[in-house]
DNA sequence: TATCAATTATTGATGCATCAATTATTTGAA
DNA sequence: TTCAAATAATTGATGCATCAATAATTGATA
């Protein structure tokens, strides 16, 4: 309360914010925004292999697989290897599937418009400036800047 | 790529920007972001019921009594009831662990004051206040928003 | 006073992400 | 050619958060 300063409510508000937006697009949308984010990147690529699509979501690549082995269980993707390399594993979209993920990719846009309702397009340039900022002051933070001595 | 909004950019980078930053910190504290919060308030107020500390640090209230558990068998902090009801549960630090708490609250000042460097004052109250402008309208947006006919 | 509702904490089941270890395959260099 | 290193995917162990169900206690009321 008294020596709070804004950069730490800053920190701890960009977790709340996160959380809460994730919680409500979940139950807006009924799946998780990971689950929703590799079907959108499917739908607009038609193919494309684990390995890529691991790093188009940026999620660990056990994680792809768990999602993937699910997703195929339920009819919506299929996965095949191809003969030039037996290692890589490609994913495409079932046809039946892709009408209903296209409809809620239309909910998701609506989700996210509804999210930065009120804000200007100057404002979101903006917003999306100091995120990009923050990402690259994190990315130089070492472990060795701090604790200082293993005591 | 293409057809890819302004909006949309944010609300993935907000996620992406979110989990690099608790994925740091951890590292780098050398506990996660909850944990470190709850020690933290509980160096700042001597005294808290696990309900109301619940409330403090935002999370879900079995989360709470699992890392309190924890805690405790760690000899951080110590847990009892009082006379006037046997409900509630108090917390509070263990005299031993202040100082080491202490020196990760250093820490944790530190982290913050990293990851945003180069934003002036100004910007950093834009920052919280587009926070909390999403804040508010994702807590507005409804389920029956979306989807529609529930065909 | 007996009972019902609210409060508080806990537990179990589940979901999702991570890391580390493992397997299979391919590539490249000696 | 053969073998080591790189690449790709998978599995198991673990951590942490959520929800739902349960237990214990308290307060209110009829």
């Amino acid at each position: 309360m008294t020596a709070c300063s804004v950069r730490l409510q800053i920190f701890l508000q960009l977790q709340a914010v996160n959380k809460e937006l994730c919680s409500k697009f979940e139950s807006c949308l009924g799946a998780s925004t990971s689950r929703v984010e590799i079907l959108h990147y499917l739908l607009q690529h038609e193919e494309v292999s684990q390995s890529a699509l691991q790093k188009e979501v940026n999620i660990d690549a056990a994680a792809v697989t768990r999602h993937l082995k699910q997703l195929e269980a339920a009819g919506t993707i299929v996965r095949y290897k191809k003969a030039d390399d037996q290692r890589a594993t490609w994913v495409k979209l079932e046809e039946e599937a892709k009408r209903h993920i296209e409809q809620s990719y239309q909910e998701k846009s609506q989700f996210v418009k509804e999210t930065f309702a009120g804000f200007s397009e100057e404002e979101l340039e903006q917003f999306l400036k100091m995120l990009s900022k923050v990402s690259v002051n994190v990315s130089h933070v070492t472990k060795n800047q701090f604790g200082g001595e293993t005591k």
